[in-house]
DNA sequence: CGCAGTTTTGATAAAGCTCAAGATCTGTGG
DNA sequence: CCACAGATCTTGAGCTTTATCAAAACTGCG
C-alpha cells in the first residue's frame, strides 16, 4: 500500500521519526483538565441521556460509569462514535442541537453543567478560554487518531487499539472491566459482532490476553505492537484450535 | 447490523430525526469565516509544506491550489489524513511539533501566519476567540463525520461522499477538477488503488458521473444517495459491460 | 516518438460479513 | 436454591467485498 511516494517514504525511517504516535503511549501529564461545575445526575444502565437532535442546553462530565455517543445511518446501521469514562467531557455542540444521542453504557453518574456558563467562563476568564481551546484541540486529535487506527487496520489492530486505549484511560495495571456488550464494540469499530468475538477468541487462544466474562487482563507486550500498527497483523489461524 | 440494540433503534424513525447530516448538505451560512494574516507563500505541486514532527510555528489559510496532509503508519503504509481547498484553514496543533506532514497536491499559494499570533488574537478580542472555538468545534465534527463515513461504508460510499463532499466545498455547478492521484484519492479512503479505480469505473458506467482525464461532473441524483448512505451499495455488476 | 508515471482491467486470494446454531450468562419467580 | 426465559456471546459454513499481484492502456512531457 506504499504506492507511488515510497520515494518520499524513504525520508521519514519509522525509528527516528514516529509516525503516528498511538493515544496508548501518550503521557498523562500535559492534558488540558477541565472541571465542570453543576449538578450530579444518576443514569440507570441503558438509560438515554439525551437524544440525536435534542437541544443542546448542558455539557455533561462523567462522575462514574460510561457513556456512549451513538447515531443511526440512514440504511438503520448503528455507529458508536465513542465511550467516556470517569473524568471526560461530552455533549460540547457547535450549533443548538446534538447531532447523536448519549446512552449510559452501565449505572453512571454525571455533573450536568449549561452550555451557556462554558461560554461565559470562557469569555471572563483568559486561562479558562486557553484551556477550553487545548482541550477542543485534543479532542480534534483523539478524532483523528481514532479514525487513523480503525479506518485503515485490520479487525486485530481494531481491537488491539481499543482495548489498549481503555486499559490506558482507565489507568488500569491488571483485569479491567469493560461495561459494554459486543454489540457495542462492534458498531464503535466498524465490524461484526461476530468477528469482534472471533478476534477475542484469537488474542485469547494466543495469550495475548485473559477474560473472564467482560473483564479483561492484557498479558502480553506483543499487543502493544499490534496496537500500535507496528507490525502486519497477525493472520488467522489455519486450523482453528 | 443492527443487533440487539433493534428495539431502541425503533425510537428513532429515520424519517422524522436525521441521523448524520451529510456535510454535503450543510448550508455554507453559519460557517465560522476565520481570515489569517501573514505572508503569502507559493509552493510547487508535490513541494512539503512541513513534516511531520517539524515544529509547529505558522498555521496556514489556502489561498489557491490543494494541500493534503500525510502520515505514515510504522508498517510503511501511508494514510492521507485530508484535502484542504481554498479559504481552509490546517496546521494549528495542541502541542509544539506537527503530528503530520503537510505537502501541495498543486501549485498551491497559502496564507502564513505565526502560532503566537493567533493565540493572541484569541487573547485580546472575544469574538475573535468566540470564532477560534466555533470552527475548532468545526473542525472536529467535520473529523468524526469523515470518519463516521469513512469507517462504515462500503468502497460506492466512501468514493461517493468523497466527490459529494468535493463538489460541495469547491462550491462546483459543472465539472470539478481532481488535482490528487488514484493513490491519494485511495489512502485517504482506505482503500486500495485499484479498487478506487474499479468504483469509478462502475459509477461511469451507471451513468452517475461523467469523468474526462482528472475532471469529474456528477450527473444524477442517485449519487447523492450513496454518498449520504441512505441506501445499500449498489452491487458490483456481474457481467462487467 | 518514447519513456515514466498513472490509470484501468483481469485473475486470484484473503478478510470479514451473513446466516445459523449452540453455549453461556443474568435476572426472575417459584 | 433451582428452573426457566431472554439476552449475550461463541463457533461454524458459505459467500461477498476488497486486497493483491500482474499486465495492458493511457497521459503528459521531453
Amino acid at each position: 500500500m506504499l504506492h507511488a511516494v515510497a520515494t518520499r517514504a524513504a525520508d521519514y525511517p519509522p525509528a527516528t521519526r514516529t509516525p503516528l504516535a498511538p493515544q496508548v503511549t501518550r503521557p498523562r501529564a500535559g492534558l488540558p483538565t477541565l472541571i465542570l461545575q453543576g449538578v450530579t445526575r444518576t443514569f440507570a444502565s441503558g438509560a438515554t441521556i439525551y437524544a440525536q437532535e435534542d437541544a443542546a442546553e448542558f455539557v455533561y462530565q462523567v462522575a462514574s460509569g460510561m457513556v456512549r455517543t451513538v447515531t443511526l445511518r440512514p440504511d438503520g446501521r448503528r455507529i458508536v462514535h465513542g465511550f467516556h469514562l470517569g473524568g471526560e467531557i461530552f455533549g460540547l455542540e457547535r450549533e443548538q442541537l446534538h447531532h447523536c444521542s448519549a446512552e449510559a453504557v452501565c449505572e453512571t453518574r454525571l455533573v450536568q453543567c449549561p452550555h451557556s456558563l462554558i461560554e461565559k467562563a470562557a469569555g471572563d476568564d483568559l486561562e479558562t478560554a486557553q484551556e477550553l481551546r487545548s482541550w477542543l484541540l485534543l479532542s480534534r486529535d483523539q478524532t483523528a487518531e481514532r479514525s487513523a487506527y480503525l479506518m485503515y487496520g485490520s479487525a486485530f489492530e481494531k481491537l488491539a487499539y481499543f482495548l489498549l486505549d481503555l486499559a490506558w484511560r482507565t489507568q488500569a495495571h491488571g483485569p479491567f472491566e469493560l461495561p459494554m456488550s459486543r454489540y457495542d464494540i462492534a458498531d464503535y469499530l466498524g465490524l461484526s459482532s461476530e468477528t469482534v468475538s472471533r478476534t477475542f477468541s484469537v488474542f485469547r487462544n494466543r495469550g495475548l490476553i485473559a477474560t473472564r466474562g467482560r473483564q479483561v487482563t492484557l498479558l502480553d507486550g506483543r499487543i502493544r505492537r499490534i496496537g500500535a500498527g507496528a507490525e502486519r497483523s497477525p493472520h488467522w489461524p489455519r486450523a482453528f484450535p
